[in-house]
DNA sequence: TACACCTTTGC
DNA sequence: CAAAGGTGT
């Protein structure tokens, strides 16, 4: 009998065994399976910290994938190119991938897709990084949803399927295609701050997700929503970096979450509510995808932001003189991520209190965050700025000295990312961010604290002013 | 059409 | 208690 053609399993944002589809899809061909992943432009145009710690993901997999009997094969080059030139190589009939759901990486998957199947070849798109997909949430009037309490309520009773084990054992191919070596590639070439310092804050993996998890419903759930607010309280899960780079499945989260409610955990129902805010930023990124570089509703494109300005460069560099502000954008140079509460203060003071446009702050935001989501980012920026959907309304300025009282009263959070001490793991961001930082910064840790960029009242009636200058002028 | 509702607030 | 206005049923 003649052995099954291989199959390629185009690997894209979907860095696990368990619970993939389109691995899944490609085993049960039941030929070899290739894995590639391919470095094309939507690799190279990924901001510093995404791009450097998609390499460490792609050295995850590539280790499991030899424990199961298998290898990852890396090229560079257009993705055409590179799976036709791969499929003469190896003979491979078909390949399978995830959806990818951002406009250029639709257009890229439209035309690869039409591509090889003239060229003979079965191509199949699986799902797997959402666990809906975009147009199968509908309002009972057919359209999208812009308001997320609806989403969530249409959502939450739809079934998902259950998961899909990992496999133990990848058929491999008799002979294995020339791979790229993942150091020649340098995506930590952009890391400027030291990659070494973020790296101890980084959790890599399929395996560290999946521990992610469990010691997140051992107890951190409990208290989750209460707690989720307050940025010195470790009782957010962490996910969301693993999640960017698919190292754990949504689907592996929203079973795990479901069956925390049944058994009656405090946090399960918020924990999932968060599963579907993401679903919930993709959604409207596929159907208006404009939002991921304007303003969602288009009279904010009127308004007269600031460009970018050396008040935003302070605010980068955890320099704006208050406190809060400063301990959130050192917390995110230091660690790669950023506790959700610091995000809406930080945001809103560098849109509200420093008049700057959204998009500035979304620019660091990608070069920073090692759980960078395009989506996400784009939604969350809108939202503080007040010019998304469902956005929380201009005039409503977090002040940045009251939200410090309510949700790090203790002064933990700011004492740990401005003074110094360890947290939990035995680290110590204060200390860490003095290391990570270019010398161009020219902060040590002598530099004064600095004064205030502006009056916490100043700021918050010059932000009133413009917000009723721009809606007088129509 | 009417009506309830909208993650995360400040003063 | 003030601050709009849109969304979804």
């Amino acid at each position: 009998m003649k052995k099954p053609a291989p199959t390629l399993w185009w690997v894209r944002r979907d860095f696990r065994l368990a619970d993939n589809p389109a691995l899944a899809h490609a085993i049960a061909s039941g030929g070899p399976v290739v894995p590639v992943f391919i470095h094309d432009d939507s690799v190279a145009n990924l901001g510093a910290a995404p791009k450097w710690r998609l390499g460490l993901g792609l050295e995850a997999l590539a280790a499991s994938l030899e424990d199961a009997g298998s290898r990852l094969i890396l090229r560079k080059g257009d993705a055409l190119d590179v799976l036709r030139d791969l499929i003469a190589q190896t003979g491979a009939k078909s390949v399978t991938w995830s959806h990818a759901y951002v406009p250029d990486a639709i257009e890229r998957d439209t035309k690869v897709k039409a591509a090889l199947t003239d060229d003979g070849i079965a191509a199949e798109s699986c799902a797997g990084h959402l666990l809906f997909e975009p147009w199968q949430v509908e309002t009972k009037a057919g359209g999208f949803y812009k308001v997320y309490t609806p989403f969530w309520r249409a959502a939450r009773d739809i079934p998902v399927a259950a998961c899909l084990p990992a496999p133990t054992e990848i058929a491999a191919p008799q002979d294995w295609p020339h791979s790229d070596n993942l150091a020649d590639w340098k995506l930590g070439e952009a890391m400027s701050r030291g990659a070494d310092v973020v790296r101890a804050y980084a959790c890599v993996g399929e395996a560290a997700a999946e521990q992610r998890l469990a010691d997140f419903l051992d107890g951190p759930i409990e208290d989750y929503r209460e707690g989720r607010d307050f940025p010195s309280r470790n009782v957010t899960s962490g996910l969301s970096e693993n999640l960017t780079y698919g190292e754990i499945a949504p689907r592996r989260l929203w079973h795990a979450g479901r069956q925390a409610l049944e058994q009656g955990a405090a946090g399960a129902e918020h924990f999932l509510k968060e599963v579907v805010w993401r679903e919930f930023a993709y959604h409207l990124a596929y159907h208006t995808p404009r939002m991921l570089t304007r303003s969602w509703r288009e009279e904010w494109e009127d308004f007269n932001w600031r460009g970018d300005n050396d008040d935003a460069e302070k605010w980068r560099r955890g320099m704006t003189g208050e406190p809060m502000v400063d301990a959130a954008m050192r917390e995110l140079y230091t660690t790669g991520t950023m506790h959700n509460r610091s995000r809406m203060i930080a945001g809103s003071y560098l849109t509200k209190h420093l008049l700057t446009d959204w998009r500035v702050g979304q620019a660091w935001f990608e070069q920073t965050l090692i759980d960078w989501d395009p989506a996400s980012n784009a939604m969350g920026w809108q939202w503080v700025a007040g010019s998304g959907p469902d956005a929380s309304p201009f005039f409503r300025v977090f002040n940045p000295e009251t939200q410090a009282e309510k949700f790090d009263g203790s002064q933990n959070y700011r004492d740990l990312h401005l003074k110094g001490g360890e947290d939990e793991e035995g680290r110590n961001p204060a200390e860490d961010f003095y290391r990570a930082i270019p010398k161009s910064w020219n902060i040590t840790d002598k530099t004064p604290r600095p004064d205030r960029i502006i009056s916490l009242k100043e700021g918050r009636e010059r932000a009133l002013a413009a917000y009723k200058g721009a809606k007088e002028q129509g």
